[in-house]
DNA sequence: GCTACCGTTGACGTTAACGTAAACTCGGCG
DNA sequence: CGCCGAGTTTACGTTAACGTCAACGGTAGC
């Protein structure tokens, strides 16, 4: 398991993954991440690495940084408490909820898309058999 | 064809999909409306409301109203410039890439989703098992 | 010791997508 | 006539998610 032991610089993960320090940094600010440090340097953890991706995830999902932090916390759970468990348990389920209309959404969006692609091969096409007839 | 031709009040439509007057003015500012005028108040027609189906559905997929008045101006292309209508396929299909992208990470978060919440369940029947035994 | 980087902490600026409030118009009605 | 309710314009306020300096600290190399 040495790559669980790997740690990271700032600009080793900002550069990995196409983003500023400043939004790394930014993140931290709004509590997605908690870097250790050497000295005042930030030392991030392959964990760490792992809260960047889904963070990112949840971006490309157009999800809030606030809403990509409740998932980061499904992920760590308060094991010795029941009731914090079963509300989580909820809020998964929610999320799922939330997931699957988004779901249907892209499908239904993807559909149209083919239409309207086929719309313009056709309006293409029919240009063409003018012109060479 | 009677519903084609119904018009629609701006605070009909507000009510309708639970949003406010201001935001359906705002979509017009940003030119991703065209309501015709009875004096100076809106009239909304059965093709704006459909816009406003797709611009609702943007946002769920975290799509910026930008990126929403591309996709409505991909239902009514200039027919007669082929130019145009090539590069709108390039374009259909960009997007499409990005979608499957989206569709990825929507089905890696819903499996993530369900390993989380097995975790939990099987932390709350340890517990119990536990506190019967 | 000086320079070149890499990193840090403020602090202020910016864009998108509206919210909110003020002031006005207009048709209906008691 | 007076007022209400729905609609309008104009303008300023707000929140999220960073961008963009500015000023400073540590250290590796020359």
């Amino acid at each position: 398991m040495t790559s669980k032991n790997r740690t990271f610089s700032i600009s080793q993960l900002a550069e990995e993954f196409g983003i500023t320090t400043r939004a790394i940094r930014f993140y931290e600010e709004k509590g997605l991440l908690q870097p250790t440090r050497n000295g005042q340097t930030r030392i991030y953890s392959a964990a760490d690495r792992v809260k960047l991706i889904l963070i990112l995830r949840g971006k490309r999902l157009g999800l809030s940084l606030e809403e990509s932090k409740d998932i980061i916390e499904m992920y760590h759970p308060d094991q010795d408490n029941s009731q914090q468990l079963q509300t989580l348990i909820d809020k998964i389920r929610e999320k799922r909820e939330h997931l699957k209309t988004q779901l249907e959404d892209l499908r239904t969006m993807m559909r149209e898309l083919d239409e309207a692609e086929a719309r313009c091969t056709d309006a293409l096409t029919a240009m063409k058999s003018v012109t060479t007839s």
